[in-house]
DNA sequence: CATAGATGTCATGTC
DNA sequence: ATGACATGACATCTA
């Protein structure tokens, strides 16, 4: 019976928690991440993946070495060329940054061949764990040319630990050689924007990105100058500024952040972006802008850029010249833009200036999402084949501003279509990515859409993830306006709110966790002490039956003066406080009893 | 199409 | 006063 009622009770416990369970199974963590257990068999299988990435490492490396193998130096330019075309494709690829500037890529086939080996060759390269390989191959291949970085790629070349190993000198400057390449970088930071911008986002949450120690960006604060380094990371500034072995190799941020403070001599953001964007700087563009585009339109067919990458870099003069006449129609603030105008940004209904890509509501969001090409295909959709580099763009918004809006105009149709590479069923792209990572991608990617419309020169992890005192000194380097400003602490409150919220909904988990395992003892005891109490009945049972059996025993054993036994109704054993035994008569109790039946009948 | 679960966002409170 | 964080409630999206 007891029993029955335990296994209803615990029944009903049980049926408690799957309940809370479903409610709040809702965090990233599962609920085996609260089971020793299955972390212990996660450990496991963490150390394996450990080991087969060292063995992946290692095979990179030999493909490196190959790679190189393919390349001759150029003791002239000290530049690595590649060798004369037995893969002719490759050619293109490794072109020199001088020579292709001057360039116009039309063999996209060519170029598209050689940048997928080559994209190959960096996915096989930079491979690390499922989240981070791709960052690693991203960010330090951002090219100077792309005018923004996403916001991911940005910040976590330094932010990514270090490769377990370094390659050697010489393959590091091959590898700056090769990825200094405008087609090349272009070509990797959409690939990695496409497939692997998701995997770089979930960072700044991770546990190891909140961690007020990780260095975000080479800015260390040792100096005061060092963070203006914040919007340039020091890839960037090596290939522009021309510097090849000042090029940290891709794999390796510590290299990257030794870098950094010796570049911090020759850029600050503002000379970064001017560099970055002289021709928006200067209001014009043709040469570089041709570069650009070409380089672009030879890749056109691949995955787009990633919106950081438009708009991260963005910043400086060139910003901040075009910025306020864009602001002032812009409805600040998350609110403010979500809820504003443009319905759909690819509507010729827009207003100029560009506020169609301010108007991102969260169905024009979600419209973005629909196409297979999701957000970033939309930035790249801006400066498509028709590629306008950030500058140039900015460069519009000063002659929209001074009253000749027509490029704008002329831009917006195309900056929503579809995307082009979807159009193309190009969407092949080395890496894969599940619908889980394009959904945070997406998530993300509003805010980097909003950020991008109004041009936040920085990216959203750095507004996210900066600690309050960079956060501000950023702020105050670049003069934004109401509706920047208010954007990017919507984005920061957003931000912090939703790492927030995630941890709120891990402990959660973890409470419920505990509470079951609690509850789980508590059964325990309970069981055991129920147990104990039946047993303890038991022992008890038998030691009156025995306590019984002794007392007749003895009392059967005293005699009277005449021998005759005594009566156990009539007398009973007591025992004193000093252990005698007596033979107390029940006579008052019987004389009660005998006067009580005397007077009853009265 | 309805639904549950996951996730993002907002409002509010606390530190 | 302010920012960071916590958390309930709601919105939205997705399977």
């Amino acid at each position: 019976m007891i029993e029955m009622e335990m296994m209803h009770s615990s029944q009903q416990d049980m049926d408690l928690i799957d309940i809370l369970w479903k409610q709040d199974i809702d965090l990233g963590a599962r609920r085996e991440v609260f089971d020793y257990n299955h972390r212990q068999k996660e450990h496991e299988l963490r150390r394996q993946r450990e080991l087969e990435e060292e063995k992946r490492q290692h095979l990179v490396r030999e493909q490196e070495k190959a790679l190189l193998a393919q390349l001759q130096l150029d003791e002239e330019t000290g530049e690595y060329m590649p060798r004369p075309p037995p893969s002719a494709p490759l050619q293109s690829a490794v072109t020199p940054l001088e020579v292709t500037q001057d360039v116009s890529f039309t063999e996209e086939n060519d170029d598209a061949m050689s940048f997928d080996e080559c994209l190959q060759l960096l996915a096989e390269t930079f491979p690390v764990e499922e989240t981070e390989d791709t960052t690693a191959v991203s960010a330090p291949l951002m090219s100077p040319e792309q005018p923004a970085l996403p916001p991911a790629t940005l910040s976590p070349g330094p932010l990514l630990p270090p490769p377990p190993q370094r390659m050697s000198p010489d393959l590091e400057q091959a590898w700056m050689e090769l990825l200094s390449l405008p087609e090349l970088q272009q070509c990797l930071s959409m690939q990695m924007e496409d497939t692997l911008e998701t995997t770089t986002y979930p960072l700044p949450n991770s546990p190891e990105v909140q961690n007020p120690n990780y260095t975000f960006y080479p800015m260390n604060h040792t100096d005061g100058e060092t963070s203006t380094l914040d919007v340039c990371p020091a890839p960037f500034m090596n290939t522009f500024d021309g510097s090849v072995p000042s090029m940290v190799p891709p794999d390796n941020p510590s290299q990257m952040k030794e870098k950094a403070p010796q570049l911090n001599a020759n850029f600050t953001a503002e000379s970064f972006c001017d560099m970055f964007y002289p021709n928006a700087v200067l209001e014009e563009s043709s040469g570089l802008e041709g570069h650009e585009s070409n380089a672009v339109s030879d890749i056109s067919n691949k995955p787009p850029f990633t919106p950081g990458d438009l708009y991260s870099l963005s910043s400086g003069d060139a910003f901040d010249r075009g910025k306020h006449h864009l602001m002032a129609e812009m409805p600040d603030s998350d609110s403010g833009i979500s809820s504003s105008t443009s319905p759909n940004a690819s509507s010729p209904g827009k207003s100029l200036h560009g506020d169609e890509s301010f108007g991102y509501s969260d169905s024009d969001m979600e419209e973005m999402d629909n196409n297979p090409g999701s957000v970033e295909s939309d930035y790249a959709d801006m400066f498509p084949l028709n590629f306008q580099p950030d500058h140039l763009q900015s460069a519009i918004y000063i002659s929209a501003a001074t009253g000749q809006p027509q490029q704008q105009q002329e831009k917006n149709p195309k900056q929503y279509k579809t995307d082009p590479a979807e159009e193309n069923g190009h969407n092949s792209t080395p890496f894969t990515k599940d619908k889980q990572k394009k959904r945070s991608e997406k998530r993300l990617s509003r805010d980097e859409q909003r950020a991008k419309a109004l041009k936040i020169p920085f990216t959203v992890d750095m507004i996210i993830n900066l600690p309050v005192d960079d956060f501000n000194e950023l702020m105050s380097k670049h003069q934004l306006n109401e509706s920047q400003l208010a954007l990017v602490r919507d984005i920061r409150r957003r931000g912090k709110n939703k790492v927030a919220a995630q941890n709120c909904r891990k402990r959660k988990m973890e409470n419920i966790v505990g509470l079951e395992s609690n509850l789980d003892s508590l059964k325990d005891d309970k069981e055991r002490l129920l147990s104990e109490k039946s047993q303890n009945i038991t022992n008890l049972k038998e030691m009156k039956k025995e306590l019984n059996s002794l007392y007749l025993e003895v009392f059967g054993m005293l005699r009277d003066e005449q021998g005759n036994s005594y009566s156990p109704s009539d007398y009973s054993l007591q025992q004193s406080t000093d252990g005698s035994v007596f033979l107390v008569p029940r006579i008052k109790k019987t004389f009660i009893k005998s006067e009580d039946s005397l007077l009853s009948p009265l």
